[in-house]
DNA sequence: TCATTACTGAACACTATGTTCGACAAAAGA
DNA sequence: TCTTTTGTCGAACATAGTGTTCAGTAATGA
């Protein structure tokens, strides 16, 4: 292995141009930005640009895959200060609407635009594989489930994002809790009328187990105590 | 009023100015289509375009329109034959699956590249507003419901565009009638859950009355006969 | 100190957009 | 039929942004 260190002018560069990208989004958009304003901003060389990303796009997704780790890294602390106290517990929905909120601005004029497309793209995948296993795992035991596992999961993560998206564009009239549970109202009872039986909290909790970000299995924790649907 | 005749010229270009974007995104992708591809296709002036749409994107929420219209005046007939008959239910969401079946080369060309961002939007506007009104009507009886109507409108609309968009995405495996089923009971529950109650069928057909395109009423009968939560 | 690596910025080729204008043809109106 | 109006053509042009190249310069790590 030829570890070479990094140059420390690299990392700088990067996070100048990051910097200058989402300040410039907030201001006007995405669509916007030309390179050419982001140079200006960062206070960059043009061939410097391009000698670390390709276009535009991609310095928007290096952006966001930032923002991703921040995210993650905030989930591990809580996660590890809960693990410490007595609740495991962590409602992954409600911090993932609360970090949407703190970020709101920059969300919003990312989500709102047709930029937004991409970055939607990439959260959905993101979410989608994030919940694809476990899912798949839950509805091993029964018989065949009356709505195709892919399509639910596909179903969850949709409803998320255009709850998110929803609120965002709305100046975000509800709490962040407000949201939580109202994304549990309208999801809850459908994941259990597509499973065609109703799943038990310690199946949930089973299944979860150790996940990358440890955060997928708080994501189920959700989806107990609905009230609807009583058992049968 | 001065209706003046409308030169036979103009409705010529339009046309074979869709025709050849239409054909043009199914062949390459809407992004990847440019004015001079259209002009060439449809062997139009340039200046000739840009006297009827100041851009591409014009012309292309022009071209959705009449697609629009060719679709609800397909709904009118289906009403009206129907109407004759004994039966006049007509699942319109069924109908919204067949119909983007039909067409599904130009929806799939359309809706998942970041143009289908702005026909998203249309569509989702659209139906939405086609909504809002009765849904509004359907909670104004009970006590305030435990999910403020425009989200759930919201979230109605954007799972039947995401189910439209992932069976087009993974080239329709399964039939129009299989889909509208799905979207039942992933959405039925849900509408139950954010009522607060369980929804009588007279008040679905009481209110759906006569809208613009008839088509709303029977996007409500839809939600009947949901077998989850039973009555209080 | 020195070789290496990264950044600079101007010049360039390229692609696409949207405008302008004079000439022409087709339709409408009388 | 003749005249006027209107729509279309297409070349030329201004504009704007993209992405590449390269010689020169500065910072870095060893």
């Amino acid at each position: 292995m030829k570890e070479k260190k990094e140059d420390r002018r690299v990392g700088r560069t990067r996070r100048l141009m990051h910097e200058a990208l989402m300040t410039l989004i907030v201001e006007k958009g995405y669509e916007d930005v030309t390179v050419q304003d982001i140079l200006d901003r960062a206070d960059v060389g043009r061939s410097t640009f391009y000698a670390h990303y390709r276009d535009k796009d991609e310095l928007l997704l290096s952006s966001f895959e930032l923002l991703r780790t921040l995210f993650e890294q905030q989930q591990q602390a809580l996660f590890a200060a809960r693990r410490t106290g007595t609740d495991p517990e962590v409602n992954i929905i409600l911090e993932l609407f609360r970090h949407t909120g703190e970020h709101h601005k920059l969300y919003k004029a990312i989500a709102g635009k047709q930029s937004g497309e991409m970055i939607m793209k990439y959260l959905h995948r993101y979410l989608y594989t994030m919940l694809i296993g476990p899912l798949t795992e839950i509805t091993r035991n029964p018989k065949s489930p009356p709505v195709p596992i892919e399509v639910t999961t596909h179903h969850l993560v949709s409803s998320l994002l255009s709850l998110m998206t929803w609120w965002l564009d709305n100046n975000m009239p509800y709490s962040a809790e407000k949201m939580d549970e109202i994304f549990r109202i309208l999801t809850a009872p459908a994941i259990e009328a597509a499973f065609g039986r109703k799943v038990k909290k310690a199946e949930y909790d089973n299944i979860a187990g150790e996940h990358p970000a440890g955060s997928v299995k708080v994501f189920y924790s959700l989806f107990i105590d609905s009230d609807c649907c009583p058992e049968k």
